[in-house]
DNA sequence: GTCTTCACG
DNA sequence: ACGTACGTGAAGACT
């Protein structure tokens, strides 16, 4: 049988375009932008895996002017500057296919267009298949029997790919290939400032050629042309016609050094360990995969695998104090008992199995006591395990990462080798999968493989990471002063976890599924039919298409149907206020009542995880489950907080900072009439409303008020007149009226928040009080959004992020004053500017007062710190 | 897996 | 002209 030879030509600069168009943006971490070649490898390797091309050839536009411009002069006049985000990109994707092995036509005077035409002739006449795979329709032109035309189409997140042979081109079009041309030549092409005829659209045009075929053939039959103005516009411009046509010409005869059997590469070519280098670096993961031969080769050789016995305890031992420092990566069964670890000194890692006289916690008791210092990917899973204390110092990699860079997706192993060692390493999930760790599986390749990354990663990461964090004095002190005491607090916490009331909270649910009941019913008359409500798409059927409500919003996938567009809607049809209490009772049963019953521990308690490691501005989250959620807003949520109480003899006390992030505000800008309004123990949103709408605070009305607690809160959020007004529901114009009134109040806010941005813009981040820095990618975007989405992080993440570093500061002082105390209360839960201490009966009024002046005295800012106490036997009762 | 919605600060 | 308030996590639908 024999191989039709296939040829692949690539219209570089139209998928480029793509790519970058339809992906949102992204960097690797040295912050170059990698959204256009990923689209471009998206979809080109789709499409070599569809045809297992043999030869691959990709055509790009050089910017010198071609044979169009000395024809005419306005061609591609307009020709838009590229964004720079997306002419960083060309080198690398350049630099990348030739790793690959893959040809680069580009010449100067030609388009892409023309090379990908001249080269799928000399294609055809060396016996090739031809694919042309391009965005641009125009191409289509090329189409014959045996050049296939591809264009990539973005459907509802997918792509798809639209193929046209000739055939299809005259079928979708009513026009040949050829012919297409001509189409083109009649109607213009804005994009690429040709003129057509004016007033010949794709209608009239499609009419003409397929009546005449051609440009030529059309104005030899001009008299049959029915007067009119269509008529005299042809005639007048005749001359443009026929100039618009030879612009849209592709040429199929330049003359090109290149031959189609010049461009013929192998896969071994494609998957070359230099095109696997270049992936790497750029942090374009999902491709790394392909090249599992490479892989296999990985240079892990350079690592020493050493199993230790208990005979070789003692070289291990000398070696570790030789060294000062041991990276130790422990590993769990499913159940989560230590089983064994790996230890790396150098390039040596040691398999450790927890057995006999062996076992990794006295081994870390061991080097703890010969001062070897112990670095380890994340302490918090480790502590109980090997008996961790805070004066020991371990030296936590993932928070010393998180704290270089919050923005990163994650910190394990795999993602801080990548980051500071330039290695990759599979990560967890690709080497063990569902596999199941225990004493007999510990010595599985892709197990001992895992082991080996994790305590090499410990080990080597520990150098970079500790002097970048502790040469700055900043970072040094964040790190020591807060993130790592705070380990401990946040495991405390997440031991004690908080008791539920079980049956209550089943109840609560049994009483919402009787009312979600008799709303599905109610809901099902008016609509006329039985539908999934929860579904948006239906819902969005029924109501807007059903019962013809005015649609407002749209989403990207269809019609809003959030509770703000409801809520407008709510006088219009009865069954609205239906579906917003429908949504309300199925939130908090599917969330709340059916997702905590399922986190309850045989304790009966709710063991929430805090991560340290999650948020761009330094809080901390709350999962499985998020207790940092629990309703309170509404009445019916904020009931379900009854089922949240204290054990026996203890009761809840809990405390909040009063305004924490508009203190924060007042501090950071140094503005002396917010300052002043906080001295004076001011109600902050009717000092605002007095300015703002000019009257005394003792006229200051509720909605003035309510008014001025939104304006003050987009302040801390990075103002816009556009969201103020669609919080208010207001015009742009009067929002933007209170912004600038807030602004003449308070100038210095104003001052402040500009020169984040501008820092911001010089340096790509900003910073807390205490340090903690936020990068800003975003803030030099030339897309409108992206910059203003960055200028708005700029102006919040300093405010959010100095709150954050506070109570974080406060949690370590109120654990360790507890402590001192010997008291029996403990601090289980954070609320981001709150704090709940389950206190002992006889110790509540000590810890009242204790956690006020803990939290109130822990920093001293211009503004004094208020926080409020609250007392009760649950959640609900703490208010 | 992505999108939409909604719970909190 | 563009089309958003900042920071999170969970559930359900859909593909």
């Amino acid at each position: 049988m024999t191989q039709t030879k296939k040829l692949l030509l690539i219209d570089g600069n139209s998928i480029m375009n793509r790519g970058y168009y339809g992906l949102p943006e992204m960097t690797n971490h040295e912050g170059l932008h990698t959204n256009a070649v990923l689209g471009f490898l998206n979809i080109i390797f789709k499409v070599i895996d569809e045809e297992q091309p043999g030869a691959i050839a990709v055509a790009f536009d050089l910017h010198a002017p071609t044979f169009r411009h000395k024809m005419y002069e306005a061609y591609k006049g307009t020709r838009k500057s590229m964004d720079p985000e997306l002419r960083e990109q060309f080198p690398v994707i350049k630099e990348l296919l030739r790793a690959m092995g893959i040809t680069i036509i580009e010449k100067e005077g030609l388009e892409a267009d023309d090379i990908i035409g001249t080269m799928s002739v000399k294609g055809e006449a060396a016996g090739y298949n031809v694919t042309v795979l391009s965005g641009d329709r125009d191409l289509l032109q090329l189409a014959t029997d045996s050049v296939l035309i591809r264009i990539p189409k973005t459907k509802g997140g997918k792509t798809t790919v639209e193929d046209y042979y000739a055939a299809d081109v005259l079928e979708t079009y009513k026009v040949t290939p050829k012919e297409f041309i001509d189409l083109k030549g009649l109607m213009g092409d804005t994009s690429d400032n040709i003129p057509g005829v004016p007033k010949v659209g794709p209608k009239t045009a499609e009419g003409f050629i397929t009546k005449y075929h051609s440009i030529e053939n059309l104005y030899e039959h001009i008299d049959e042309v029915k007067a009119g103005a269509t008529k005299n516009n042809l005639i007048e411009f005749k001359d443009q016609a026929f100039l618009s046509k030879v612009l849209a010409t592709i040429k199929l005869d330049c003359e090109l050094s290149v031959e189609a059997d010049d461009t013929v590469v192998s896969e071994d070519k494609i998957f070359s360990a230099e095109a696997y280098e270049i992936l790497n670096k750029l942090e374009l993961k999902s491709f790394l995969n392909r090249f599992d031969f490479n892989k296999k080769s990985a240079k892990t050789e350079e690592i020493k695998n050493v199993t230790l016995t208990a005979e070789g305890l003692d070289d291990f031992l000398k070696a570790a104090s030789e060294s000062g420092h041991v990276g130790l990566f422990p590993v769990t069964d499913e159940a989560g008992a230590l089983i064994g670890s790996s230890a790396a000194i150098g390039d040596t890692v040691y398999f450790i199995k927890d057995m006999g006289g062996l076992t990794t916690d006295g081994i870390y008791k061991t080097l703890q006591e010969s001062e070897v210092t112990v670095s380890i990917i994340s302490i918090k899973e480790n502590i109980k395990l090997l008996g961790i204390e805070p004066e020991d110092e371990a030296f936590d990699i993932s928070i010393a990462a998180y704290l270089l860079n919050p923005i990163r997706n994650g910190y394990e192993y795999s993602d801080i080798a990548r980051d500071y060692l330039d290695k990759t390493f599979e990560d967890k999930k690709e080497l063990l999968g569902k596999t199941v760790l225990n004493i007999f599986t510990l010595d599985e390749e892709n197990v001992r493989k895992y082991m080996t990354y994790g305590a090499y990663t410990a080990f080597h990461a520990y150098d970079r990471l500790s002097e970048k964090i502790f040469s700055d004095e900043r970072l040094g002190d964040l790190y020591t002063r807060i993130e790592y005491p705070l380990i401990f607090v946040l495991l405390s916490m997440e031991e004690y976890g908080i008791a539920v009331n079980r049956n209550e909270l089943i109840s609560f649910g049994d009483n919402l599924k009787i009312r979600i009941e008799e709303l599905k019913t109610f809901i099902y008359n008016l609509a006329g039919e039985e539908f999934n409500i929860n579904s948006t798409k239906k819902l969005g059927e029924i109501l807007f298409e059903k019962l013809g409500l005015p649609s407002g919003k749209k989403t990207k996938t269809g019609y809003s149907t959030n509770a703000d567009v409801l809520l407008k809607l709510k006088g219009e049809h009865e069954i609205i206020p239906a579906i917003l209490e429908y949504r309300q009772l199925t939130k908090l049963l599917s969330t709340y009542v059916e997702g905590l019953l399922t986190c309850i521990a045989s304790d009966g308690r709710i063991h929430s995880h805090f991560n340290q490691t999650v948020t761009a501005t330094g809080r901390i989250s709350s999962t499985d489950p998020n207790l940092q959620n629990i309703p309170m807003r509404t009445g019916i949520g904020r009931e379900l907080r009854k089922v949240f109480i204290p054990r026996e003899d203890y009761v809840f006390v809990d405390a909040d900072y009063s305004q924490i992030e508009l203190r924060c505000m007042a501090h950071l800008s140094g503005d002396e009439k917010l300052i002043g309004a906080f001295l004076r123990g001011d109600d902050i949103h009717t000092m605002t409303a007095s300015e703002v709408f000019g009257v005394p605070q003792d006229k200051v009305d509720s909605d003035m008020r309510r008014k001025a607690k939104a304006v003050n809160f987009g302040i801390i959020y990075g103002i816009s007149s556009f969201g103020l007004g669609q919080d208010l529901d207001i015009s742009r114009k009067e929002a933007q009226e209170y912004i600038d009134k807030y602004f003449m109040t308070y100038p210095k806010v104003r001052k402040y928040l500009d020169e984040q941005v501008s820092s911001a813009k010089e340096t790509g981040y900003v910073a807390t009080y205490f340090g903690r820095i936020r990068p800003v990618p975003e803030i030099n975007s030339s897309n409108f959004m992206q910059r203003g989405f960055g200028e708005r992080i700029a102006m919040n993440s300093p405010v959010q992020g100095t709150a954050a570093d506070i109570i974080k500061l406060a949690m370590t002082a109120v654990t360790e004053e507890l402590k001192k105390r010997n008291l029996r209360s403990r601090l289980i839960l954070q609320i981001h500017d709150e704090l709940l201490i389950e206190a002992q009966k006889d110790e509540a009024a000590e810890v009242e007062a204790l956690l006020k002046e803990a939290m109130e005295n822990v920093v001293a800012l211009e503004v004094p710190l208020i926080v409020d106490v609250h007392s009760g036997l649950s959640l609900y009762d703490t208010k």
